[in-house]
DNA sequence: TCACCCAAAAATATCGATTTTACTTACAAA
DNA sequence: TTTGTAAGTAAAATCGATATTTTTGGGTGA
């Protein structure tokens, strides 16, 4: 990719994808030292990553304490997901009543690719052609403020998702679900698509809601 | 401060006081070296510094040829504004739903130190407080992402204002206004609050917007 | 005059070593 | 026991130097 350039920018991507994938456990301690060598780098690049990363809450910086995985909590989760709702449904309004022919064709683009795609056998390109899905659909929202906005707690979501690990993904057609808001934006009904992305965005929450309830209480069993 | 502990820290709040305050201009080129001589520290803290303050998009990172100061345009600071009307009203709402004694408190303490600083005379105190009483506003908003969202737009608008230089600030009573929505908020009036928070901004920002604008034209004069 | 290429200069990116800070353990005094 | 203190250890923070990359400026040929 071209944005790997420099160890940098290799470091940042590598840890980013280690806390979302829940690789580093939440709470637990990122030693820049372990970091440098696992990714055979100077101390440099390592630090540079894991400060842009505090600044996107995917790291907690304590200072001159070093840095740890954010910690988790049905109390948060409840808190990221309202918050995305609401944010999220303003940007996709706006998405719909700005977006112009090149808008429209990625959507449509976007949503054949992921339609394409197993989720379970192909999971990293599901993954990132889900992500670009969801992206596709509010990137003619004029504020990029709003967007990036919404990208981040997209990631802190998926977060939550791995994290959560499902047993089983739910069985409701996810790709229906998609396949609505889309046809909702191509129309340029931008009320029913905030209505069918909440939606949607709300079971996928209450599902992984439950699944974290449940270790919650396993782990309060266990002690 | 207690957060100036380390170097790191000292540089982040330097520079995005450089940045903020329109002492390093739009569009130009931040210099590593040079703020190294004259923050007296070495590269990195300096680097860590940027690369934190480039993902608050208060610098701007441009892979292997480094770091610049966001550009302005009328264009952006109307999204900025924009969003900010939208998101900052829903983080209202929230906190008047949600607020405790506490934040009662705080609302009308710093209200009431806001009131006592001359804007001119106690520039640095008046900004502080106006900062501090936003914040408060919102602050029992019970999703920290909203709040710091919110707070991240606060800063590149308080940018704009510092940029536009009014030549004289409006002569309309801004504590009026601020008197307004404080009461509104401990009314728990959430409507009305955000109201007139979404009026207060946006008649800053029409404000700030014609300085913009006259700017834009002189310069295009100039050249 | 203009476009193009190459070498010198400047700036960024990175590393390895040093310094500073925070945490832990051990021990002594109350 | 509890409290306080001091030495030792581990890790983060920082620095100075080096390696890479980009930019600049001048010269050449069409």
């Amino acid at each position: 990719m071209d944005s790997h350039r420099s160890l940098t920018s290799r470091a940042y991507h590598q840890i980013r994808e280690m806390v979302l994938s829940g690789e580093i456990q939440p709470g637990s301690r990122i030693q820049i030292d372990q970091l440098r060598k696992s990714l055979d780098m100077g101390a440099s690049p390592v630090r540079e990553a894991l400060s842009t990363l505090s600044s996107e809450q995917l790291v907690v910086r304590s200072e001159q304490r070093g840095f740890w995985a954010p910690d988790v909590s049905v109390e948060d989760f409840k808190n990221l997901l309202d918050t995305r709702l609401r944010v999220e449904a303003i940007a996709i309004s706006d998405a719909v009543e700005h977006g112009d022919p090149a808008w429209e064709e990625r959507i449509v683009m976007l949503q054949y690719r992921l339609n394409s795609l197993d989720r379970t056998e192909k999971a990293i390109e599901w993954e990132a052609a889900h992500r670009d899905f969801h992206h596709a659909l509010i990137a003619a929202c004029p504020s990029h403020y709003l967007v990036d906005f919404c990208m981040q707690l997209y990631d802190l979501a998926v977060r939550y998702r791995n994290i959560a690990r499902p047993a089983a993904y739910p069985k409701r057609k996810i790709s229906n679900e998609h396949q609505g808001i889309a046809e909702a934006a191509l129309a340029r009904d931008g009320d029913r698509a905030a209505r069918l992305l909440v939606e949607h965005y709300r079971k996928t929450g209450e599902f992984l809601f439950d699944c974290l309830s449940e270790q919650d209480g396993a782990i309060k069993e266990a002690v």
